[in-house]
RNA sequence: GGGGAAUUAGCUCAGUUGGUCAGAGCACCUGCCUUGCACGCAGGGGGUCAAGGGUUCGACUCCCUUAUUCUCCA
C-alpha cells in the first residue's frame, strides 16, 4: 500500500504552528514552518489564503513575470473585478529582473539580491485600514515570531506639498502605540521611499515600511541604526512594507481620495527567515542550504571558503530558483521575450559555473530534484513537474556549452591574429560582434584576453552596445495619448457568444502611435468581438454609424479591457454604432479551435495521459497546438490522432457550454485545465462528447460544421515539447486537392497508370545512370577533340599552339580539356572556343612553366581577344574565360592570340 | 518588434579578394588483413552548396526576396 506521508506531516505542522501562535516563546523555524504561521496567523484574522498566481504573466503586455504580491489583484484595485474576500493572505512567487527592479547583475555578489522571491502579504479590499496593518505587522514580528523590539525601525510618509499630500500622521500614530520606546525609531521618508504607485496613473498612496537591524551589538553601539535605515546596508534592511492605497492618480496628475480604501502589504519571506533564524545571509537560510550544499557534493568545493566560489554557488542555486519555477508556469526558455530572459538567467548561472567553480559540463540539471524536496510542498508544480524541468535545464545548459565551445574556438583564432600583428587590444566592435551574434559573454572574452596578456577595448565595446540599445528602444517607442472619456462606464461586457453583431457605444479612446504610425486603440461598453487570448486571435470586423464604417483590425486584450484598434477615429465618437465581427472568419476559427480542443481529446487517447498544453495558436487559417510528449509521433500514432479527430467530428457532437462553475466543479467533471494559467473565480467549460475543457473562446455549436481535420506538420519546438500544425474545413480541403493534384500531374508528366511510385523510382535510378553515362561520353569526347587539337598544334616562339573551335553546349567540357592538357603537358598555350545558344565562349589556358618564365597571362590574352566575340572576360594567368554574342568573330579571336603569341617574342 | 549571423554529403563541419574547389572526419557499401577498448589498409556510392531572382565571361563566394535556426537588444 502506498501511503501519503503528506497528511500526517501537515498535521503535525499544524500543530506546531499552533503551540507557535499562542505562545510567546521563541523557537527556530524552518522556512515551511514560517509560511505556514504567516498564514495561520492572517488566517486568525478573518484572512482567506489564496495560492500564488503564476509567476509568468500572460494577459499584460506591460509585464512579463509577476514582480509583487499585488500583481494579481490590480484588477481589484482598477475596480474591473470584485474580490473574493475583503481579507487576502498569500505567499507569491516573483521575478525581478527587467524594468526598474533589475538586480541582475547584482545577484550572487552580495548575500540579499534575489531574482526569484516569495513575497508574503496581506490585503485589505475596501475593509480594514491603517490601524489593523500596522498593528498585525507588529504583533506578528515582535510577538509571535520575537525579533527583538529595539532592532526594528518603522518609516512613515513626510508628506508632499506638490501633489497636496500630508504627512501620515495617522501611521505615525499608531507607530508610536507600538513601540515601548518610540524616540528615534519612527522615520519620515520621501515620496521615493514612502509613496507608492501602481503606474504613471491610477491607484496610489503613501507606505510604511519595518526595518530589521541584525548587526551585532558591537556595531550597533558604534553606529545608530536609524542612520543606516534606507542606505542600502546589508545588514539594516527592510523587510515589510505596508501600502495604504488610498488616493487615485488621474491623467493630469491630480490626486483624488478614492471611495474605498485598500491595504497592501508585501515581506520578503527569504529576509524574514534570515531574521528569524538568526542568520545574516539570506543564502544561509534553509531555503537555499540543501540546494548550495548539493553543489558543493557536486563540484567538491565547499562554501564558505573561497569568495570567488561562494558567489557561483550564489548565483546558481538563486538562478535555479528562477529557472525552474518558470518552467514549471509553462515559461520555457526561448529565444525572445519572457523566455529570453529565462534563457539568460540560466546562461548567466552556466557562465558563473565554468568560470569561478570550472565546470565545463552541465549540472544546474541535477539540482531540480534538491530544489523540488525543498520547495515542493508549498509549490506542488514543482514536485510534479520536476523530471520535466530538469531535462529542459540539461538541454539549456548543454546547448550553451557548446555556443561556449564554438565562441572559444573563434576568441583562439582573434588571439592568434593579434600576436601575428603583435597587437595587445581586441577592438571593442569585435567584442560586441561575438557577443552579439554568436552569444559569447564579453566577461569571458576579457579572461581569456587576460590569460594571454591581452585586454579589450571595454569602451569600444560599451558603445556598440548603446548604439545597439537606442535602436532597440527607438523601434520599440509606443507613444500612447491619454484616453479620452466619453461614458464613464467601467469594463465591457462581451456578448461575442450569443451574437456577433450588436449595438454599442464607445465608452473611450485613444490614439496610440507606434514607429511614426498611427492607430486608434476603442473601449466600448459591450462588445460581440473576441479580444486575443487563450491563443485565439483577435476579432476583425467593422463599426458602422450613418455612413460611416470603420474597420476594425484586431481585437486584444489589457489588463481586462477589451480594446478595439482601428485606422482611424469615428467622426462622432458618441454615435451609437453597429459593431460587427467579420463572420467567415470568426468561423473559421472556430472550427480551428474546436479542432484544437479535440486534437488536444486525441493525443491524450492516443499517447496518454502525460500530454499536457503547452501552448496554441487559433487563427482563421489554421491551428497549431504545443505539447508535452518525450518523443516524435509515429506515423501511425499520427493517423491514429487525425482519424480519432474526425470521427469525433462526423460524430458530429452538440457545444456544451456551462458558465459560472467553480473551479472544484470544474475539476470534478474532469476538464483539463491548463497548468500555471491564472483563472477566475468561476470558468467557463466547453464540452464536446468526452472532450472537456476550461475554455474562454468561441466554437462551433456542432463538431460536424468543422468537416475535416488535417494533420500538416509535427515537429519538436523543446526537449519534451512537440508542436502539431493542422488545418480544417476548406483549408483542410484545398490542402488535400493540392496534394492530390501534385500526385495527378506527376502521373500524367510520367505518363504512369500504374504505381507511380514505382515508376518515380525507375525514373530516378535510370536518370542517375544516364548523367553516369553521359559524364563518361563527354569525357571520351573531350580527349578526342582534344587528340584532334593537339594534332593540330603548331609552334610559335617556341611554344606550342593548340587552338581550335569544339562544338558542345558545356562550358564544363572547354574547362576539362584545358585542366588536362595543363596536367599533362608543359611549355602549352591553349585557345579554344564554342558556340551554344548563339553565344560565344572561349577560354585560355597557359602552362604553368610559361606562366612562370616567360610570363605570359591566360587573362591579358583574354582581354585582347574578347573583343572580337564583342564580350569580355577574364581569370586567372594560368585559365581564363570569356563570353560574347558574336559567335562569328571566334575563328579570328583565335587568330589574334596566335597573333599575340608571335609579338610578344622575348 | 529591431539589429547581427548561420544554412555545404546521413551527422559534425572546412572552403582565404568571385576563376581546376565542391572538400575533411565520422557514418554507409565492397574487398583484404584480421579482430576486443573509436581496429587497420585499399577502393566506392552519396551534395540543385536552404529556396527563388539578380550582377558577371564566370557565383558556394557579391546583391535582393523568402524560409528556418541561432544570437543580442527592447
Amino acid at each position: 500500500m502506498v501511503t501519503d506521508k503528506s497528511k500526517p506531516n501537515k498535521l503535525i505542522l499544524q500543530t506546531k504552528i499552533q503551540v507557535y501562535l499562542h505562545n510567546t516563546m521563541v523557537i527556530k523555524m524552518n522556512a515551511q514552518e514560517l509560511r505556514q504561521l504567516f498564514f495561520e496567523f492572517f488566517r486568525l484574522k478573518g484572512h482567506t489564503i489564496v495560492p500564488s498566481a503564476p509567476m509568468v504573466v500572460k494577459n499584460d503586455p506591460t509585464l512579463m513575470f509577476t514582480n509583487a504580491g499585488m500583481n494579481q489583484f490590480k484588477d481589484i484595485f482598477l475596480g474591473n473585478r470584485q474580490p473574493v474576500s475583503r481579507r487576502v493572505a498569500n505567499s507569491q512567487k516573483c521575478l525581478r529582473v527587467s524594468g526598474k527592479h533589475n538586480d541582475l547583475e547584482e545577484v550572487g555578489h552580495d548575500t540579499y539580491h534575489h531574482t526569484m522571491f516569495e513575497m508574503l502579504g496581506n490585503w485589505s479590499f475596501g475593509d480594514y485600514f491603517k490601524k489593523e496593518a500596522i498593528e498585525w505587522g507588529w504583533e506578528l514580528l515582535v510577538k509571535r515570531l520575537g525579533i527583538p523590539e529595539d532592532r526594528l525601525y518603522a518609516t512613515i510618509f513626510e508628506g508632499n506639498r506638490e501633489d497636496n499630500v500630508p504627512r501620515d500622521n495617522e501611521a505615525f500614530g499608531y507607530w508610536e502605540k507600538c513601540f515601548s520606546k518610540p524616540e528615534g525609531r519612527i522615520l519620515e521618508g520621501s515620496k521615493k521611499d514612502n509613496f507608492w504607485e501602481m503606474g504613471e496613473t491610477g491607484p496610489c498612496g503613501p507606505c510604511s515600511e519595518i526595518h530589521v537591524d541584525i548587526r551585532d551589538d558591537e556595531e550597533r553601539k558604534k553606529i545608530p541604526g536609524h542612520e543606516l535605515v534606507n542606505k542600502g546596508h546589508p545588514y539594516v534592511i527592510e523587510i515589510w512594507n505596508l501600502v495604504f492605497i488610498q488616493y487615485n492618480r488621474r491623467s493630469d496628475g491630480v490626486l483624488e481620495q478614492l471611495p474605498s480604501k485598500h491595504v497592501d502589504t508585501g515581506m520578503g519571506f527569504e529576509r524574514l527567515c534570515m531574521v528569524v533564524q538568526g542568520k545574516k545571509s539570506n543564502y544561509d537560510t534553509d531555503i537555499f542550504q540543501p540546494v548550495i550544499k548539493e553543489i558543493s557534493a557536486i563540484t567538491g568545493k565547499n562554501y564558505g571558503v573561497n569568495e570567488k566560489w561562494d558567489i557561483a554557488m550564489r548565483v546558481v542555486a538563486d538562478h535555479l530558483r528562477a529557472v525552474s519555477f518558470s518552467i514549471a508556469d509553462g515559461q520555457l526558455p526561448s529565444n525572445n521575450k519572457a523566455g529570453y530572459v529565462i534563457r539568460r538567467i540560466l546562461r548567466r548561472a552556466v557562465r558563473y559555473g565554468y568560470n569561478n567553480l570550472g565546470i565545463e559540463e552541465p549540472f544546474i540539471y541535477q539540482l531540480v530534484p534538491v530544489l523540488a524536496r525543498t520547495m515542493g510542498n508549498q509549490y506542488p508544480e514543482l514536485q510534479s513537474g520536476k523530471e520535466q524541468i530538469a531535462k529542459i535545464i540539461f538541454e539549456e545548459e548543454t546547448a550553451f556549452l557548446k555556443t561556449l565551445g564554438k565562441g572559444l574556438k573563434m576568441i583562439e583564432r582573434m588571439i592568434a591574429d593579434l600576436r601575428k600583428e603583435h597587437k595587445n587590444v581586441l577592438p571593442g566592435k569585435v567584442a560586441f560582434e561575438m557577443y552579439d551574434t554568436f552569444g559569447f559573454p564579453v566577461d569571458l572574452t576579457q579572461l581569456i584576453l587576460k590569460e594571454n596578456d591581452m585586454h579589450l577595448d571595454f569602451k569600444g565595446f560599451e558603445v556598440e552596445m548603446k548604439n545597439q540599445k537606442e535602436r532597440s528602444r527607438e523601434d520599440a517607442s509606443v507613444e500612447p495619448t491619454d484616453w479620452t472619456i466619453i461614458k464613464d462606464i467601467e469594463g465591457t461586457e462581451f456578448t461575442g457568444y450569443e451574437k456577433t453583431e450588436d449595438e454599442v457605444l464607445i465608452t473611450k479612446y485613444r490614439t496610440i502611435k507606434v514607429k511614426g504610425k498611427e492607430s486608434c486603440q476603442l473601449v466600448f461598453n459591450k462588445t460581440p468581438f473576441y479580444a486575443e487570448s487563450g491563443g485565439q486571435t483577435g476579432d476583425t470586423g467593422q463599426i458602422i454609424a450613418g455612413n460611416e464604417k470603420i474597420a476594425i483590425t484586431d481585437t486584444v486584450k489589457e489588463n481586462n479591457l477589451v480594446i478595439h484598434i482601428t485606422k482611424k477615429l469615428p467622426s462622432d465618437p458618441s454615435a451609437v454604432f453597429t459593431a460587427s465581427v467579420d463572420l467567415e472568419k470568426r468561423l473559421m476559427t472556430a472550427n480551428n479551435h474546436t479542432a484544437t480542443h479535440l486534437i488536444h481529446f486525441a493525443l491524450r487517447s492516443v499517447l496518454g495521459n502525460h500530454v499536457e498544453q503547452k501552448g496554441s495558436l487559433v487563427t482563421p487559417d489554421h491551428l497549431r497546438f504545443d505539447f508535452s510528449h518525450f518523443s516524435k509521433l509515429s506515423k501511425g500514432e499520427l493517423s491514429k490522432v487525425e482519424e480519432l479527430v474526425n470521427s469525433m467530428v462526423r460524430d458530429n457532437h452538440i457545444s456544451k457550454v456551462t458558465n459560472g462553475v467553480s473551479m472544484e466543479k470544474a475539476q470534478s467533471m474532469g476538464a483539463m485545465a491548463l497548468f500555471g494559467e491564472k483563472y477566475g473565480d468561476t470558468v467557463r467549460v466547453v464540452e464536446f462528447g468526452k472532450s472537456i475543457e476550461l475554455c474562454g473562446g468561441t466554437h462551433v455549436e456542432a463538431t460536424g460544421t468543422i468537416g475535416i481535420v488535417k494533420i500538416v506538420s509535427e515537429g519538436a519546438i523543446a526537449a519534451g515539447i512537440r508542436r502539431i500544425e493542422a488545418v480544417t474545413a476548406s483549408k483542410a480541403e484545398e490542402y488535400i486537392n493540392k496534394r492530390l493534384n501534385t500526385v495527378d500531374e506527376i502521373a500524367t508528366l510520367i505518363k504512369s497508370t500504374g504505381n507511380i511510385i514505382e515508376s518515380v523510382e525507375r525514373l530516378i535510378a535510370e536518370n542517375s545512370s544516364l548523367k553516369k553515362t553521359i559524364e563518361k561520353f563527354q569525357a571520351q569526347s573531350a580527349t578526342i577533340a582534344m587528340k584532334e587539337l593537339l594534332e593540330k598544334a603548331v609552334t610559335i616562339n617556341n611554344i606550342r599552339f593548340v587552338s581550335g573551335k569544339i562544338e558542345t553546349d558545356s562550358p564544363d567540357v572547354l574547362k576539362n580539356i584545358a585542366c588536362q592538357i595543363r596536367n599533362s603537358s608543359d611549355n602549352t598555350v591553349l585557345v579554344i572556343g564554342s558556340e551554344s545558344l548563339g553565344k560565344a565562349n572561349i577560354l585560355v589556358m597557359v602552362s604553368d612553366n610559361l606562366v612562370k618564365e616567360r610570363n605570359i597571362n591566360a587573362a591579358t590574352i583574354i582581354k585582347e581577344i574578347a573583343g572580337e566575340i564583342n564580350g569580355g572576360g577574364g581569370g586567372q594567368p594560368f585559365l581564363a574565360t570569356a563570353g560574347g554574342k558574336n559567335p562569328a568573330g571566334i575563328q579570328r579571336a583565335l587568330a589574334k592570340a596566335a597573333g599575340f603569341l608571335q609579338k610578344d617574342s622575348h
